[in-house]
DNA sequence: ATGCCTCCCCGAGGGAGA
């Protein structure tokens, strides 16, 4: 089974190249995030019509995240627990069963920018509520995933230039910190557990030709759960389609798991 | 890079992204 996850920068302006990407990576999950959509206003039927049911967590002009799957979803959650006065859509999670059931979880985290600030302080605040969901995941013992765009650089090796990212809410000590503390709790991050060393990167900004001269940096993960990763067979990123007419700032990155 | 694009709002130009 294949798992995806997209931040594809708005439904709207995407929907092309997001088909396009559906239509030859033919993912059996894709976790999407950024829809920047009302629940309402996301044109479902261009993936209903190609097999997949759709849940989406969607808000006005901002943040807004989504699930398509070619199979059922089941017990849909929208929202990360914790805090009931918080209304971005940031989270929505699922379960599927394939040969065994998986629970799906889609994040879009916060940027945290400008740091320090009050959206540097939501940032962590929304990363320890996370840490406790991540935790009740791992006391469950069934296959669970997280996937979405993370805004954390892990590792130096993950972005192209780490000195210019030193002060940024992604890279800042105490996001990595947040961010290794929930991995602790024992995760694996995909793509780590299948490729090492620098150069692998899943955003590159619009400006400055970042994308013409590989400047990057690696922001969007799936964490797994053990029992989900000993079900790993791979994990890579599409990095290609960034090169694509129209393309989002961001690229897929999957994982394909033996479900 | 206190911002070189692109997205959203809609019908100008500002906020947000990372």
């Amino acid at each position: 089974m294949k798992i995806a996850t997209f931040n594809i920068n708005g439904i709207k302006a995407r929907s092309g190249a997001l088909t396009d990407w559906i239509d030859e990576a033919q993912p059996d999950i894709a976790v999407l995030q950024e829809i920047k959509s009302l629940d309402e206003n996301f044109p479902r039927e261009l993936f209903e019509d190609r097999g997949y049911s759709v849940e989406t967590h969607g808000q006005k002009s901002f943040n807004g995240v989504a699930i398509l799957s070619k199979l059922p979803l089941e017990d849909v959650q929208r929202g990360l627990p914790g805090d009931d006065s918080d209304e971005q859509a940031r989270w929505i999670e699922a379960t599927v069963v394939g040969k065994q059931a998986i629970r799906i979880c889609g994040l879009y985290l916060p940027n945290g920018n400008p740091a320090p600030g009050p959206k540097y302080d939501y940032k962590l605040a929304w990363m320890d509520r996370l840490y406790h969901r991540a935790q009740d995941l791992m006391k469950s013992e069934e296959p669970a995933l997280m996937a979405g765009d993370y805004n954390i650089i892990p590792q130096e090796e993950d972005a192209k230039r780490p000195d210019a990212w030193r002060d940024d809410a992604l890279f800042r000590p105490e996001s990595r910190a947040a961010f290794r503390r929930i991995v602790n709790l024992g995760y694996t991050d995909a793509f780590r557990a299948r490729v090492q060393g620098p150069g692998h990167y899943s955003f590159w900004d619009y400006q400055a030709g970042a994308w013409n001269r590989n400047d990057g940096i690696r922001i969007d993960h799936l964490l797994l759960n053990p029992q989900a990763a000993d079900l790993l067979l791979d994990c890579r990123i599409d990095a290609e389609s960034r090169g694509r007419e129209k393309p989002s700032d961001h690229v897929p990155v999957w994982v394909e798991l033996d479900l």
